[in-house]
DNA sequence: TGTACATCAGTGAACGCGCGTTCACTGATGTAC
DNA sequence: TGTACATCAGTGAACGCGCGTTCACTGATGTAC
């Protein structure tokens, strides 16, 4: 509806402040990291007063809420679709692991900030907190349909540890270079991995 | 030598303030966030003047990665031991592996610091880099005593993926407590992930 | 269709703050003779 | 053992900066009549 440009705006209100902030604030993390990220960087950023963001988010880490709220529901979207047209459980919980590994690539900032302790799990809204519930219950219902009741849990944590545990390594560039050059690259590392492990 | 007393000293010099401005940052760290680390905060709990740190830091990032390469070092001598008395190259991956995830749970800071990709990897000394290195070659000998050479990095990615995968998680919170009681208990946690990994 | 008015989004000045870093200094320490 | 001196560790004032947050404001928008 309004301009999205990075520097001027020709109308007065922006249109949609609180989504180009966000935006913004990937932005910034993505180039100076957490510990550089602040409200009037992103203010500046979108070409608004530094002032006009706590239109939109009570404080900082308001917005430090809303980027992992978003970041749960989109894993929780890749995740079912990628099981969508899957029946056999075990190809359902691996369609999810690369599912997984792929978001934490494609949105490193978010993936980052969702299992950043620093925030206070009191913080942010109840809908995130459903969409971070969502992505996590996607995860038991594949486990619960491969394992008995009795073994779910540590099935979930187990197989969650090793999709997660690559995610983070790739993020801090632990991973070689030649596996991650292509998305079918990264599946194929990722699947390999799965060979590895046995659902009991 | 000279007292570590959190506020005051006697002596005009300090005794160990690198040591002390090492142990006064992971206290910060713990309490508030990497984002809330200053080496003002550390001088003042230490009870030394601001400037002082710069004797003995060039920066605040040399600060951290002393920390990353004190974290390294630990791990590694901690991988070592546990593995000093066996024999059975699955036992011996496996008593690593423990090793590594208790260590994140012993010195979460550290662990935080060592795989934190905001720091420059050029920064840090030679000897911090080789402490990595060090940390990083024992997985892989672990792995190579196991299975084919063709094999040894996927092997130790994978296995790398589980337990790094398994401390991020309990660092940031997200495996029930009860697990997380007693060394016992995680070892129990780690050893039952493990049952689930196959090397090939 | 036109007007009055309430509501809302963005402004810009101002506040107080803690930070990283530099610098000329001073007090303490240790070593050569 | 005693003294002179170089070296080193810690001091405290000062710099400039960007930040989070508040506030009274103004421009734009939409709605009731």
């Amino acid at each position: 509806m309004a301009p999205r440009g990075r520097k001027k705006r020709k109308t007065y209100h922006h249109g949609d402040l609180r989504a180009a902030i966000l935006e913004a604030a990937v932005e910034v993390i993505r180039e100076r990291g957490l510990v550089g990220l602040s409200l009037r960087e992103c203010a500046r950023r979108v070409g608004v007063s530094h002032a006009a963001p706590y239109r939109h988010f009570a404080d900082k880490d308001a917005l430090l809420m809303a980027l992992a709220g978003e970041g749960f529901r989109e894993l929780y979207e890749a995740g079912l679709e990628a099981m969508a047209d899957l029946k056999e459980p075990r190809a359902r919980l691996d369609a999810y692991g690369v599912a997984y590994v792929r978001f934490a690539i494609a949105r490193p900032e978010h993936f980052r900030i969702m299992f950043a302790s620093e925030l206070d799990a009191d913080a942010g809204t109840d809908e995130d907190r459903a969409a971070s519930d969502a992505a996590f219950n996607l995860l038991d219902a594949c486990s619960a349909a491969l394992v008995p009741a009795e073994e779910v849990e540590a099935a979930s944590v187990s197989y969650w540890s090793l999709v997660h545990g690559l995610s983070m390594l790739i993020l801090d560039g632990r991973i070689p270079e030649e596996h991650l050059g292509s998305d079918a690259a990264v599946e194929a590392l990722t699947r390999q991995m799965f060979a590895r492990w046995r659902e009991t």
